[in-house]
DNA sequence: CATGAATGAGTCTTCATTCAT
DNA sequence: TATGAATGAAGACTCATTCAT
């Protein structure tokens, strides 16, 4: 199962066959428990290779976190729609999101599960992906604020808090959507818009958030590696 | 450095003298990187008594599991004031709930971290701890809507997920509280209920939510072991 | 399951509660895998108490092969017929030493089996109980020669030689008898009788061993432990 | 000592030295008494090669009793001469078997004693060879029975009994002819054929068995490991 | 470029044995 | 007399990592 015994492949390809490998190993079996075996066995190349390609299996785990954290943020970048308003911005933002993450599970346990558990180094790797989406959230908030030509008077640590509440409930709405049968990315971003933009107040008074007309079409989902 | 090292102990006392230190180490290390050594080191003991007392690696992690949980849930309970109206009793919950993963930020990892980390067994343990919570959160976004005199013909799932990002929305603030330096659990838990209850939508527009007056004092945040 | 938990009693009772307990466990799991922790249970005693009266799982080893050894020689001695001829003796003691073993398998793995496989001082231990069964044997077989009016001239170690053929036959039969359904002493000592006296030349020639008549009636065989 | 520390040899003699090193051990020490330490040392490897090639101490000593078992049934066929009379058969097998059991008296505990002591599993892996031997016992009954004219309607338990006894007679005097200095496998064999062919009866009357004469020179004994 | 051979260090776990009461 | 509490020592097994070819 895999990649097979064809040799003499180019150094890239063959890398991006063990960190593949990688991301699979490390996603279903955490930081620890994943041995540098399977993942040499599951890519296909012995041992030593990998060690000469990946150096060590830190810097292996380094390697996963940040192929797969550049592609998480690219992919929340990519589905944005520039021109539009913020909560426009959020909704397609964040459709994205969720459709990458139930793309490829491990990568996103990787990340939000396995990368934060294991020592500071790799937390830090993490949280600077993080930051980047918190920033881009914090300035939708802002954003937000002057659509509604108002000076929200509120706090930096407070639109701060906001952002990871947001983003908090962005990755628990991702667990639970690859773990529950049949939540596309669209329901989850939908439930989430509901829950971020109007509120639980607004909710059950009969008001919930409507999706803009212009948000585009439904991203593809192709498999993962 | 904390226990001491009294001997002959009565076996229950050793036990929770052993659970803090697992707790502890668990808690900081994961699961797997924690070594029973370092445990029976930090509890005062040697490594065959723990084995004596909680028979397996396994076994001990599930108990530390099991009491953090029992803990974190009967915190919640024991802070909501039963007769207020939706909104304020989850504010009060959650003003227990950040106090609680404030006071001891080791079970906070172990249960929202480590436990979910490390095979379906450590998860299903937790899973039953947030069912419970996630169905009281459930439960009062129904009253909410009594409240509101409002059937909101909110499908089940619809319902599951809005729980479930507040949930997240919640984790992800008890953690961000943790990391940031002189955030209060009353203001995490404010935070989370502009963001919650009024939804972004509300508080660009100048809506803030607002504290009900009964919700009760400040909890005291005394320092766990 | 085993003694209960009466208290207080003479130490020389408990003391084979003790050996009882553990010629059990050592017949069952061998000399290493025996644990002290499970002889003392079964015992219904505790550890140290064990350690109290026989000192150590070494010494309570040695306890349980001298005891043991010792009721089989007095078993096959007791069933001797003195007056008889050395055929009619062999046949008898045969049949005493089948009996006991049957009646204590876990005594017989003791002695045969897990004694002889854990160093010198066990088996020595055993051995000197064999070497006087061995020389039993070897004066039925100078009697018989004697019976037959006839020096055998056979060297001496050809007799220690033959004795030793008949007591590893005998030992050989009574794990089979031991282990094959439905085989009684009776039958495994005739077996043993017909090959050691009658030899396969007769036997094949249709000459077979014949019991002498007054051999003595079936022993009774009371349940072991 | 012994085996040398050459390295990076192929597998299989790597393999093979593991082997000749754990009989060696188990067979002074026993399954449970052997360490896989001092198995590996003896051996000249590390332990984690050992385990690499040999998985396990369960399987290792699996192996030993495969290899030995292997190897003593193949001396005793290729020591029988098959077209003699069934007491020249015997006879031979009997050297050929003394033979081995003395050239490799570890190999021979093991099989003899250890394996079945231990566990289930290991005492079917000897009581396959067992049986063979006892089959080819039985057949050169059956042969015997014919050569004599006679149908010696002996019943077939009777019959397996008496394989029983002589194997068990073979195996005693093995240990016996190990343990007593200057005795031969010869001399061992023809004990053993004196006591079961021609039985001590006949033995006291002066009629001894005496060996055919095409039987075959004395097998050379060479030393193991 | 690629790998079969090999290991140092560490982990979980068990057990015989003792002390303080 | 009898035991609950406690441990030093050791054993099976695994893993990241490196040579030599």
């Amino acid at each position: 199962m895999g990649a097979g015994k064809t040799k003499r492949m180019p150094r890239a390809v063959r890398e991006q066959q063990m960190l593949d490998a990688a991301v699979r190993v490390f996603g279903r079996r955490g930081y620890m428990a994943a041995s540098m075996d399977e993942i040499a066995e599951l890519a296909g190349v012995s041992k030593p290779l990998v060690y000469l390609y990946l150096n060590s299996k830190d810097d292996l785990f380094t390697a996963c976190i940040r192929r797969e954290a550049r592609a998480l943020t690219e992919a929340v970048r990519a589905g944005v729609r520039p021109g539009l308003s913020a909560d426009g911005q959020l909704w397609s933002g964040l459709r994205a999101f969720f459709t990458h993450t139930a793309r490829d599970p491990d990568a996103w346990r990787v990340l939000h599960l396995h990368a934060r558990t294991h020592g500071e180094r790799f937390a830090a790797e993490v949280a600077a992906m993080r930051e980047e989406i918190v920033a881009f959230v914090t300035q939708l908030i802002a954003a937000a604020a002057r659509d509604a030509h108002r000076d929200p008077h509120l706090p930096e640590r407070e639109v701060a808090g906001l952002a990871e509440a947001l983003v908090g409930a962005a990755e628990s709405l991702a667990d639970w959507a690859g773990a529950t049968e049949g939540v596309t990315a669209r329901q989850a971003a939908a439930t989430l818009m509901n829950f971020a933009w109007a509120g639980l107040g607004d909710l059950m008074a009969g008001r919930p958030w409507s999706e803009p007309e212009d948000a585009g079409p439904e991203l593809p989902a192709q498999a993962a590696g």
